[in-house]
DNA sequence: ATGGCCAACTATGTTGGA
């Protein structure tokens, strides 16, 4: 089985692109997406069942939107974080072939002096707590999204154009650490990678050409998932697409 | 040079993204 996470920045723009990229790989289980921008109402659900799969979704007009795609069946669909009243739409958790999959937008926090930040970090905060309930449920479980935290600099193109920032903030990562101390790890991580990996670049100035980019976008996975893990990647192939998503997929494959 | 691009809205500019 493989699990993908993708900003598509914009599912109406995007969907011949998920669709293809579904396509082109067979093998994959489910599809975690983010910023599909569209509510309910409009949602492609059609479209995409048309094409085999199944999908859950929940969305709002010009921002955020999660949803999941998969090739079977998602059971006990999650909407939104628990007990946290939220207009964001930036949460749906279901299970697929015995995972647990949950599709998050973390905030981006917009700037360090920003209302947003603490936006985000109390968004983080309730994420954690939303995690550790879910863990003690689900020993395979998959927290994929786009996180908005590049939790090293490795995974910065250049750190100096980031440093005192979003996405790298001494808090940011702390929260992100803090996900992994729940007793998850980073999927990317735990084979050797390519140098300069990243999963979104800049529409502007030639970012992608460039590879100035970042990793944001992250699959962390609890120990049992771990001990199945045999590969994981980021397919920068959709990058390359005329009129991309500035993201890019993040993918992780198991055992069965 | 504190911008550059892209998407959405009901707009012919503004906001948010990262």
């Amino acid at each position: 089985m493989r699990f993908a996470t993708w900003n598509v920045n914009s599912l109406k723009v995007r969907l011949p692109q998920v669709l293809e990229w579904l396509a082109a790989n067979p093998d994959l289980t489910a599809l975690a997406l983010q910023e599909t921008k569209m509510e309910d109402a409009v949602f492609p659900q059609a479209e995409i069942e048309a094409a085999g799969f199944h999908v859950a979704y929940i969305g709002q007009k010009t921002y955020n939107g999660v949803a999941i795609i998969a090739r079977e069946p998602l059971a006990d669909v999650q909407y939104n974080l628990p007990g946290y009243d939220d207009p964001q739409k930036r949460v749906i958790a279901a299970t697929v072939a015995g995972v647990r999959f949950i599709c998050a937008y973390i905030p981006n926090g917009q700037a360090l002096d920003s209302e947003k930040y603490p936006y985000k970090l109390g968004w983080l905060k309730v994420m954690q707590g939303y995690l550790a309930d879910e863990l003690a449920r689900h020993p395979q479980l998959i927290l994929a999204g786009d996180y908005n935290i590049a939790p090293e600099d490795r995974d910065v193109h250049d750190i100096s154009k980031w440093e005192g920032g979003v996405l790298v903030s001494p808090a940011e990562r702390q929260a992100f650490q803090d996900m992994l101390s729940l007793g998850l790890s980073d999927a990317f991580r735990a084979f050797e990678q390519p140098d300069k990996s990243f999963s979104w670049w800049d529409y502007r100035g030639f970012s992608f050409k460039k590879n100035a980019g970042l990793r944001i976008d992250h699959l962390l996975i609890t120990p049992a998932l771990t001990e199945k893990l045999t590969a994981s990647g980021i397919d920068r192939e959709p990058r390359k697409h005329e009129r991309p998503s500035d993201h890019t997929p993040v993918w992780a494959s198991f055992r069965d």
